[in-house]
Order: structure tokens, then sequence, then C-alpha cells
DNA sequence: ACACTTGTTATACGATCTTATAATTTCTGT
DNA sequence: ACAGAAATTATAAGATCGTATAACAAGTGT
């Protein structure tokens, strides 16, 4: 016990599974990306971060590029969850479950210069790597269809027709990713609760007919 | 005039005004963008795309960073421009200008992967930047003012109401921008004239007193 | 024809980058 | 207690990066 005590304040290292190192190393990839944007995509920089050596990505990740589409894949992962966790939260009413949904994408949690900054970087990333387009495909599509869930409910509720219900949805997240983008490069563009509004604006013309 | 031609075609380099330079310079940074986005953005690819020595780029930028902003406002210039050369050229009816300004967004001109792709790796570098996000802010003001009053025009045409009409054009700014991001990232999304149509029925929401 | 200005090249230096390889250390199973 | 597997470190090699400096050369004015 004391043997192991003292082992163990001597260990150089701790040694962790192979998905929470991985974990770690994404967390670590995400913070510098933060820190410093485009920059911040670098072994040695996110390796120091870590608190571990360098050559620790190249043996869980292979190749750096590998590492970054994994920081990718949590930061997606941790805002669909987010929203689909203020989703579920909500009343049951659709037009209860679309508000939250707009409502969350303001809240501070998604809504921040930080997570938007790194999402910014992420999509500059991903035109030249195949391996961060095929995340970003499989992410978008997860989101659109979440979307057109909740406008669907919401035409079905109130008895409103919509023309082409996925095309629709793909305006809409468009709008939510161009206030997001907006907001992010330029804070004093807009308050959040003003972004609310105006999606809750472009809900509005849907009601009136406008995509019908 | 012999001794002319032959002194020209001897000469191991053109001099050129700092002005024609400059602008060899930033195209050819945006062409690296084009090429490989951010890995793009290096003192020795531009000069070498441009078919010049790496000094130069010092000598008339001082640092990188001074290029990239310059190439930035080329860009931004070269898109305002084109849209509102199509406005212009329009029926002065404010539907038929309006009309024309979203139709030249999705004309080829600027709906181009390659254009759009510059736009994402800026978006990416503007936020760690000070020089890049004093260009953008300047070129995003100027775009939604250019929105406002064609949104304005439109307005006061049809005499319908909206509320804050700044806001109404920021968002309808986002929605372009979104739909500009999400077919870049994945042009299978949706067809260009499709976006035509979603702004068209963002327009009609407009109409129907949605934001007002 | 010649000197002067300055655009341009040539070269070098130090920092940082990615990746590969071998040595080390931790932990687990027996 | 000890051996073996695998996580981790340590180290190195070769590219590429940004910037500074000095030499060179093209065009202009006289």
């Amino acid at each position: 016990m004391a043997r192991n005590a003292v082992t163990r304040s001597r260990a150089r290292f701790r040694r962790e599974t192979p998905e929470d190192r991985r974990r770690q190393l994404g967390e670590a990839a995400l913070r510098c990306i933060v820190k410093h944007g485009n920059a911040g995509v670098s072994v040695r920089q996110i390796a120091a971060e870590a608190g571990v050596t360098q050559g620790l990505i190249t043996h869980h990740f292979g190749e750096i590029n590998e590492l970054v589409a994994y920081a990718f894949d949590i930061m997606s992962d941790g805002v669909l969850q987010a929203i689909t966790r203020a989703v579920e939260e909500a009343e049951p009413a659709p037009q209860k479950r679309l508000d939250a949904f707009i409502e969350a994408s303001f809240s501070p949690i998604l809504f921040d210069r930080d997570v938007l900054g790194v999402w910014v970087v992420f999509w500059g990333l991903i035109l030249h790597s195949p391996r961060m387009s095929v995340s970003q495909q499989g992410e978008y599509s997860d989101y659109v269809t979440t979307v057109q869930g909740l406008i669907g409910d919401l035409a079905a509720a109130e008895g409103f027709s919509i023309g082409d219900i996925r095309l629709t949805s793909v305006a809409f997240t468009a709008l939510l990713d161009g206030l997001w983008l907006a907001w992010c490069l330029n804070p004093s563009a807009f308050k959040p609760q003003e972004g609310v509004q105006l999606c809750r604006n472009w809900i509005e013309g849907l009601r009136r007919g406008a995509y019908a």
C-alpha cells in the first residue's frame, strides 16, 4: 500500500485506455482551436495542451488529420445532444418543442463565441479534407432531419402546408448557421435574443404560407 | 530598337508599379487559397504562384497577414461589385431589383465552390486577426446596408410594414450566407435554383407581415 | 550616356512543423 | 513476484514556415 502510493507518486505518466486518451486529445485539440484558430491545429500545441508528448498523437491517431476529424465529431455530437436535450425537456406541444430548439440555439451553451469559432475553423477544413467532409455530411444530415421533424410536427398540428419540407428545413438550418456566423464574426451585429426573434419571424412566415 | 528588344528579352524580371504588383500578389493568394485552403496561405506558395521570390511579399506588404487582408478586400469588393452591377442592370421596380439581387447571388459568378471556399477560409481567419476583422466589419456593414435598401424599397412600394428593418436585413443576409455555406460544404444539399426559391419564399414571408 | 531610385532577387537564419523509430515505463494477468 | 503487452516518452530527421539582410538590375530622369 505504502509501496503502491510511492510507486504511484513516482509515476512519470498515467497510462489510460485508448478511448479516454483519444477523448482527452480531442478535447485538447478543441481548446487549441479556440485559442489560436487554424494555427492551433498542430501536433505540438495539442500535445502540450493535453500534457503529453507528441508521439502519443501519432500512436492513437496515426496522422493529425484523424485527430482533428475526431475533435469535429466530439463537437458535432455535443451540439446535437445539447439541442436534443433542450427539446426533450420542453412540453410536448410542437410549438413548445420548436421554440425550445430555437431558444437553445441562442442560449449561452451553444451561442458562444468560442463554440462558434471552432465551428468556423472546421468549416474551413472540411472543404479540403475528405475525412472531415464525410463527418460533416452525416452531421448535417442529422441536423436537417431534426429540424424537419420539428417543422413537420408544427405544420401537422396547426394545419398549414409546406411545399418541400426538406428544402424548407435546409433554409431554416441555413438561417441558423448564417446568424451564428454573423454574430461570431461580429457580436455587435445583433443580440442573441434578437436572433431568437428573427427565427420566430421565420416560423411565422412559414405559418402564413410563404413556403407552401 | 533591336537593342531594346534584346534587352527586354534578356530581362530577368519585370519591374512593375507597386499597385500592379500588390494586386498580382493578392490574386495569387486567392488562387492558393482556392487550391489548398488554409494551407495555401504561405509566403512561399503565394510567391511561387505569382512567379516571384518571397522577398517581394515582404517588400510590398511587410508581413503576410497584410497580404491576406488585402486579398480579402479584393474578394469583398469583387462580390459586392458583381451584385451591385446585377441590381443596376435590372429594371427599376423594387421587385425586379431585389429579384436580380437574389438571382445574382446564386448565379455561377458568385455561387461557385471556389469562390465560397475562399470565403470560408477568410471567415476562419477573421476571428483571430484584428486586421481582417476590421475589413470584415466594413464589408458586412456595406452588404447589410445594400440589402436594407432593397428590402426597404420593396416595403415602401408594396405598402407592407417591417418592424426592425436593419435586423430583418441581417436575417436575410444570414440566410444567404447560410445557404452559401451549406452548399459549399455539401453541393448535393440543394440546387442553386432551389436556393433562389428559398430566398423568394423568405421575401414572401416578409410580404405577409411575418416580420412586422 | 550615366547615375539614381527602388523593385526584385538571392541567401540565410531560427522557429515550428509532421512523422518515424527506438527506448522506457506502466499496468495487467498469471 | 514477474513477464508480457501496450501506452508513453525520448529523440531525431527532413520539410516548410516567416522574416531579415544585402546584392543586383530595371527603368527613369537628366
